[in-house]
DNA sequence: CCCTGTCACTTGCATTATGCAAGTTAGTCT
DNA sequence: AGACTAACTTGCATAATGCAAGTGACAGGG
């Protein structure tokens, strides 16, 4: 069935995760706050499925937290670029990547030459 | 198919959203971060369907947020009661409340001695 | 003792969402 | 012309979600 709507929920953090409450959307704005715009990008960085990936740059735009533009007529290109909204969610980034850092640390080492 | 996995992930965030990274998952530790803590406060404040949150609770149990202790042992009954990592998420559910408030308003007006 | 009620759950489906693989479109480069 | 690139579709198989209804253990009242 379809997933449970909270968009006219009493509470404020119901209503923003109704838009963004799936870890790929989350991911996608982390990853764009750190300077990715573009499809493949996105793809190749996060290891999504291009048929997820357009369905998520959707609804963050409908969700008007990324700005869908074109970077090149010629051969038609877009970029999806982080709006005022999606600049304003990283603070919800910084906490979760804090939590993350100190509850659920890293358990497979790689090689130094690797990580990072 | 099977949800991805992000559990060894080399990001904090994605670590984090792995085991959180779900609507009812965050909407049950925002309801324990407000003292609710018995199986039935949590069904008729979320409205979420008894499978679905037997489901959650589980996850957050395994996740280390919650810890599940027997309340009574005449008529065998739990309650899930935040833990110090479960604490340590707030703020998270701050930064989503912040969020939600400033970029998501409510758009249904309720009568004012219903709303809050 | 029987009936009603409470709390904390299961079980059974129907409907969505997610994910992998493979194909497509429009143009560029050599 | 043929290879390549960016940004997507399309086609399924499998997993997750949600509603409804049922269950087990006990308490209290008549």
């Amino acid at each position: 069935m379809r997933r449970k709507s909270f968009a006219e929920n009493r509470c404020p953090v119901a209503r923003t995760l109704d838009r963004v409450g799936d870890p790929w959307s989350m991911l996608i704005l982390r990853d764009a706050g750190f300077g990715s715009t573009r499809f493949d990008q996105f793809e190749t960085s996060l290891g999504i499925a291009p048929n997820m990936l357009t369905r998520r740059l959707e609804s963050l735009v409908e969700a008007g937290m990324l700005e869908r533009r074109l970077y090149s007529e010629k051969p038609p290109r877009h970029e999806y670029v982080l709006t005022t909204k999606g600049r304003d969610f990283q603070p919800v980034l910084a906490a979760l990547k804090d939590f993350g850092k100190q509850h659920y640390p890293q358990t497979k080492k790689l090689p130094r030459k690797l990580a990072r």
